[in-house]
DNA sequence: GCAAGGTC
């Protein structure tokens, strides 16, 4: 029996599907689909893995922060644990049946690595197994055709180097993730962490974010004059000198400006604009960023879209699209549909010639509309993004458009005024790709000496801006040009520092604490937080791949510098803590408290819930009350009424909570409390059965088993009735309900 | 409870 293991299911299935003769059979093995034809002598049998089927970590032993010295994990032992158990009991199980294996797992550095996971496994079942690989970078019949006709071999230097990565990841980040967590008081769930690609991408947000507090702001002014034609046509022209420094030169011009103006010079000419590349990861994220959505949500939004067949693989480098596509029949698909006016529009060209973008890789093709989607199949975000694709797929094939821009100069008693006009005259690709359009500038139809009257005259006063905050499609951007991360983790590294609370917005704003980690990153272990780290290794994997130096040379070079690292860390050990406690400290900070002035901070009770206290207590006692769950992040934004920083809540897996100012919001509270009491005879309904008085948790339980899953079934259900089902006493029930009702 | 990288 012939084995072909592919990344992912679905790839199993299609390429299964391709080299089949006939019909396919499918065979659930351990619990997993997989795909098989020919005859039981020349058998082939598919089957998908989950990317990595197995993880890098540490034994057991070393579990525990406060008793394992964080420097241990530099060399201890490392363990591979599978984490597709299902999948790895099915390639045991036909493993043992198998004669020759093809390794058929995405065209990358990862796919190599992945799929020497796989072998391992099979061999340990069958050690005598003939192995080969092939390689394709789209799964079309005739390139799969192709790559199973002249199969290659297994790369094993290359997996080796994506190996190293792995290994260097997990001590650099665990190590140092343990160490400052352990250096700032901060374990359980507020923990610190530190990695590779998340601390430089961190850096990054934290660079910025001092630029813009030492920026410090200039004044200028601008100068502008409303215009009159002959033919009673209005429109503004602006000083040749842009910007202003100096006011009295302003008012000097100013006063010069007559009630007539002369066309004094007339320049036309036309600019093309070039259509768009095909979309990778990247340059998708960016498209979709720029029309309201978040990286990780684009990314989720792709992968159901990818899911239901809809659109092509979304996460790929590649910018150019493989020539085994045929481009006319998937433009074809859409000459119905709402998309037809576009594809028929396409389909009239002779020849449909892509653009092609600076980036050719080997992994997948770029992301392009796979199928025809029906507006009612999709949610309204699903359409978004889905449209999204088709239009920039068909962009790529568009022609260039065309502006005509016109340079206008006039002359207003010796003073030089100017106005730029363009217009879109040939729309090509823009018909098509609608987004971010700039609008069409139109000046009115203007001849050199002509006379114009002057209507007014302004002078408005600016200053410039500090630079902006990265957007998240920026920041991506910027990882990508820097080699931090991957087309499949960058939104996730994103997503990362959120729920560390490092950062918040959109833009992204970095917390004090973001600003102590990298500080005492960049102090003390400076590796880590720059980029460099992963361009240098990135330089180690080719040398490893390309079989100029084994793996273990890197791995232990790289241990001598996370060695030496500690010993700086441990020599600063009250520095680091110093640090981080700072910034750490000021992340809690409300503002002042309106009673006596001091802080108010974010404190926890000894009964360990949270509150708003203030630091003059015992003198003083005011306070004010936090949820319950959840990071409680301290934003830059100020309430206006009382000073103080609007709060954010975090909680894994769900959506940020403004809370906004927590004094406007317990004011509010309050308020809603007393409405409540005075609709309710003066007392408040509780919410949840447990905010009745003398219900606690096991109470609660025990009348949920008994079908009282809220406070109104407890009224209407018979007191009698449940006493006998809970062995509550009938009395406590009663009281209960009164207290209700 | 740690990283980053696959994929669901």
């Amino acid at each position: 029996m012939h084995l072909i293991i592919a990344e992912k299911h679905i790839a199993a299935k299609r390429i299964a599907n391709i080299l089949a003769p006939n019909k396919l059979k499918q065979v659930r093995v351990s619990g997993v689909d997989t795909y098989e034809f020919g005859s039981e002598e020349d058998k082939k049998i598919f089957i998908g893995l989950s990317g990595h089927i197995v993880k890098l970590d540490f034994p057991k032993a070393y579990n525990n922060w406060q008793k394992v010295e964080a420097k241990e994990l530099i060399d201890a032992d490392i363990i591979t644990a599978s984490t597709q158990v299902k999948i790895v009991s099915a390639l045991k199980k036909l493993g043992k049946q198998a004669t020759e294996v093809t390794i058929a797992t995405d065209y990358d550095r990862e796919g190599e690595l992945i799929g020497v996971e796989a072998l391992k496994i099979l061999e340990e079942v069958n050690p005598d197994l003939k192995f080969d690989r092939v390689h394709y970078s789209a799964i079309t019949p005739k390139e799969i055709e192709e790559a199973f006709s002249k199969p290659s071999k297994i790369d094993f230097n290359l997996a080796d180097a994506g190996h190293s990565r792995q290994v260097i990841d997990l001590m650099w980040g665990a190590s140092l993730t343990r160490y400052i967590s352990l250096a700032a008081g901060r374990l359980g769930n507020m923990f610190l962490s530190v990695g590779r690609v998340q601390s430089p991408t961190l850096a990054l947000i934290v660079e910025r974010e001092k630029e813009r507090d030492i920026f410090v702001p200039k004044p200028y002014w601008e100068l502008s004059v409303n215009l009159k034609t002959s033919t009673d046509e209005l429109f503004q022209v602006e000083h040749k000198t842009s910007r202003f420094w100096n006011k009295e030169e302003v008012d000097e011009v100013l006063q010069k400006i007559g009630d007539k103006a002369i066309v004094s010079s007339i320049a036309t000419s036309t600019k093309t604009d070039k259509p768009p590349t095909p979309f990778n990861t990247t340059e998708f994220i960016g498209a979709a960023s720029s029309i309201g959505f978040t990286a990780a949500n684009a990314m989720r939004i792709a992968e159901s879209l990818y899911m239901n067949g809809f659109i092509s693989y979304p996460r790929t480098d590649n910018t150019v699209y493989p020539e085994s596509i045929d481009m006319r029949a998937q433009i074809e698909i859409f000459s119905k549909g709402p998309f037809k006016e576009y594809a028929k529009k396409l389909l009239e060209q002779k020849e449909l010639k892509p653009t092609r973008g600076k980036k050719e890789t080997t992994d997948h093709p770029p992301i392009y509309p796979a199928s025809l989607a029906k507006k009612s199949e999709l949610n309204e975000q699903e359409w978004k993004v889905y449209e999204l694709v088709v239009r920039r797929f068909f962009a790529t094939f568009a022609e260039p458009a065309q502006w005509e821009t016109i340079r206008a100069r006039f002359d207003i008693n010796s003073e030089e005024f100017k106005a730029n006009g363009a217009r879109l005259i040939v729309p090509g690709w823009r018909w098509y790709y609608h987004y971010n359009s700039p609008e069409d500038r139109l000046l009115p139809k203007l001849q050199e000496g002509d006379e114009l009257k002057v209507l007014d005259k302004k002078v408005e006063d600016k200053e410039t801006q500090p630079p902006g905050r990265y957007g998240q499609g920026r920041l991506i951007r910027i990882m990508e040009e820097l080699g931090l991360g991957t087309k499949a983790t960058r939104h996730e590294i994103i997503s990362k520092l959120y729920s560390r609370a490092y950062i918040h917005g959109n833009p992204l704003h970095p917390t004090k604490t973001a600003y102590a980690v990298v500080e005492a990153l960049e102090k003390f272990a400076p590796t880590i937080s720059k980029h460099d780290m992963t361009s240098k290794l990135e330089a180690d994997m080719d040398r490893i791949a390309e079989g100029e130096i084994p793996e273990e040379e890197v791995l232990s070079e790289s241990r001598e510098m996370l060695f030496s690292i500690f010993k700086e860390l441990d020599e600063n050990k009250d520095s680091v803590s110093e640090v981080l406690r700072a910034g750490l400290r000021e992340d809690k900070i409300i503002g002042k408290c309106p009673d006596c002035g001091s802080n108010l901070m974010v404190m926890r009770s000894r009964k360990g819930s949270r509150f708003i206290g203030c630091e003059g207590y015992p003198d003083c006692n005011f306070a004010l009350p936090l949820p319950r769950g959840g990071k409680v992040i301290v934003t830059d934004k100020i309430c206006e009424d009382h000073d103080l920083y609007h709060i954010t809540i975090i909680n894994s897996g769900k959506r940020p909570w403004n809370l906004g100012c927590p004094h406007c919001n317990f004011d509010e509270w309050q308020k809603s409390q007393e409405e409540e009491k005075k609709n309710n005879n003066g007392k408040i309904k509780p919410k949840k059965i447990t905010d009745i008085s003398g219900i606690g948790k096991v109470t609660a339980e025990k009348l949920e088993d008994a079908g009282v899953s809220g406070v109104n079934d407890l009224v209407e259900m018979d007191a009698f009735e449940l006493a006998k089902t809970t062995n509550i006493p009938v009395k406590k029930i009663r009281n209960w309900q009164d207290a209700i009702a």
